[in-house]
DNA sequence: GCCTGTAATGTTATCGTTATCAGCCAAGGC
DNA sequence: GCCTTGGCTGATAACGATAACATTACAGGC
């Protein structure tokens, strides 16, 4: 069995010592240019391949920066988690990219675990920790930024918005379409803090504007979907028919709620209007096309990217990067004039 | 600056040997009970966070398994490496995921990173790769297994399906119901070669039963959007308004499509049938809803996962898995007796 | 000729952990 | 009493790279 070579054997081909194979691994070196020829040759001869494991531990620079998101199968943190891979991978980071499945228990472990490969920064999701995993972060002496939320209590940096406001900015666009009789699907309290904020800033709009906030429907373990969301507004349409417009949680339940109006022929925005939120592809494209807030996720990855590499190179006391969501408005909630 | 404490620290607080202290740190090694908790006492109090990059090295065992996805931002490549992570997490393993984003020269440079990472397997999205890439796996020393495809010439092992044979299932199921002119939208050949396949497949399917299998729209650069796929039924529709049935490269484009015949008027399916692929959420609760292949994910993902355990346990010999995508019928393609 | 500067290369000592082997001690068999 | 066995612990030397410093060679100014 033949050993993978090192850095040795590629010095011992090509007579030179492993310190100037090293330099000629690197950039910005001073290495001959005809002995950096004769050292690329014989590796690849060798078909060496550098040891990132073996340079980590000796430069102590890992070059990782550990990434976590609730969950992968979601449009808008893949793209923060793009945006983020791109200017980091341009600067020499490798992203560690976990998912917590919604759940602050597993988002400890997933702490724990990356800390043990010493990456450079820790961007996560939301600001809602476990205390051991906010005490892993705060003694991790690396940046750690937290994102898509504004925290009460940050550990370190921020890059978010506030879900509640979002809410604010629906309501107020319904009410001033004339909706009244607004209700709110939801999942139950639970994992998806973002969404329990949601709830909770759309209550908060609706009492500021003096609306009856009592229609609020649980849908099922967060994050819900496109069929819990349908379930929900069938319980709706069955239970108070004379709600006028809903905003659900995400573009997701919206769209499962508004073919559950087209299953039952009920007309969107005639009998009852839509709202959703993320801005999600099928936001705009449905038919009607949906009223929705876009929280400009690829907007998060590349602010959080850009503080992590300043933080990097030069670490500085906390600081909050507030992202303005954008409402876009749809069809399912134009009323006719 | 307070350096981070390492074993040597530990060690001395708890009064024994470094040795010691990393045994502490693993199952099945022989410790006193005493001794154990006086160290993991120590460990917590100066708040001492395993250093996995040195354990590597040493151990020569990283831990770590690379995967290589086309695009993060997608329901069904989620759906494969959440399930591959739940199993390696449960055997030790970390997931260093990246994603391509449908082009094989960023797949080659992932593949270089994620090998310098010194994986203990490696996981890649299809069979399409440059000659570097696959001379980089077939010389990494470790077991590797190319999914979501089969491969006519594999580097190692394999999980995949044939995205050929699918199409096979779609167009037997309308020839079956009665269509004739049956269309395909696609992208343009470019980056997706599973895209790619499943239109050749189509055209292979549409040959063997001597149909007609000119009627290809290319509707832009793979993988084609909601939106490209309504452009794209827009096009045929004005074009070649005698179709009867269109199969689309992804149920994505295929909700597009079909929501440009809800702008038109087009009733789907008694004006124009149309299926999709991949058996994604918006399939099932779209009105109507489409029918479209179950390709599985979540199964990739465990054989996947499974496969690479055992063969990092006892190296083997090339093998192939081979996963039976399911045709799910909706009420798009049904048509009236 | 001597000194200084700079580019290219080599030498040595680590980075923080674990593999390996050796040592110690108590219990038990003969 | 002596040897074996097994449980626990320690000493030492790596793993494969790089930081830091040392060295060499050669050019140019005086």
């Amino acid at each position: 069995m033949r050993r993978t070579p090192t850095m040795k054997d590629v010095a011992r081909a090509a007579g030179v010592s492993v310190m100037t194979v090293s330099r000629a691994f690197k950039r910005d070196t001073s290495v001959g240019e005809e002995t950096r020829k004769r050292i690329h040759a014989a590796a690849d001869d060798l078909g060496y391949v550098f040891d990132s494991m073996a340079a980590n531990l000796r430069s102590q620079r890992s070059h990782f920066v550990a990434v976590t998101i609730p969950s992968l199968n979601n449009a808008n943190f893949a793209a923060t988690v793009e945006a983020m891979t791109a200017r980091l991978g341009a600067a020499g980071y490798q992203v560690l990219l976990g998912h917590t499945g919604y759940d602050i228990l597993r988002e400890e472990e997933l702490i724990a675990e990356f800390l043990s490969r010493r990456p450079e920064a820790v961007i996560v999701t939301g600001g809602r920790h476990t205390p051991r995993a906010r005490s892993l972060l705060s003694n991790a002496g690396v940046p750690v930024v937290e994102t898509w939320d504004l925290p009460d209590d940050p550990i370190g940096h921020v890059v978010g918005f506030s879900n509640a406001a979002c809410m604010d900015l629906l309501v107020d666009h319904l009410a001033g379409q004339g909706y009244v009789r607004i209700a709110f699907i939801g999942g139950d309290a639970g994992g998806d803090t973002r969404g329990a904020d949601r709830r909770r800033g759309f209550v908060a709009a609706m009492q500021a504007r003096g609306l009856d906030a009592t229609r609020l429907i649980r849908a099922g373990q967060p994050p819900i979907s496109m069929h819990e969301g349908a379930a929900a507004m069938a319980y709706l349409l069955d239970k108070a028919p004379d709600t006028e417009a809903v905003i659900c949680v995400s573009d997701l339940s919206a769209f499962g709620a508004l073919t559950e109006c087209q299953r039952r022929g009920v007309s969107v925005p005639d009998d009852i209007a839509i709202a959703g939120f993320g801005a999600y592809d099928i936001a705009g494209i449905c038919v009607p096309t949906l009223t929705t807030v876009d929280p400009c996720p690829a907007q998060i990855g590349d602010r959080a990217a850009d503080l992590v590499l300043t933080l990097i190179e030069t670490p500085g006391g906390p600081a909050v990067a507030r992202i303005e969501p954008v409402l876009k408005i749809g069809q399912s909630t134009t009323r006719d004039p």
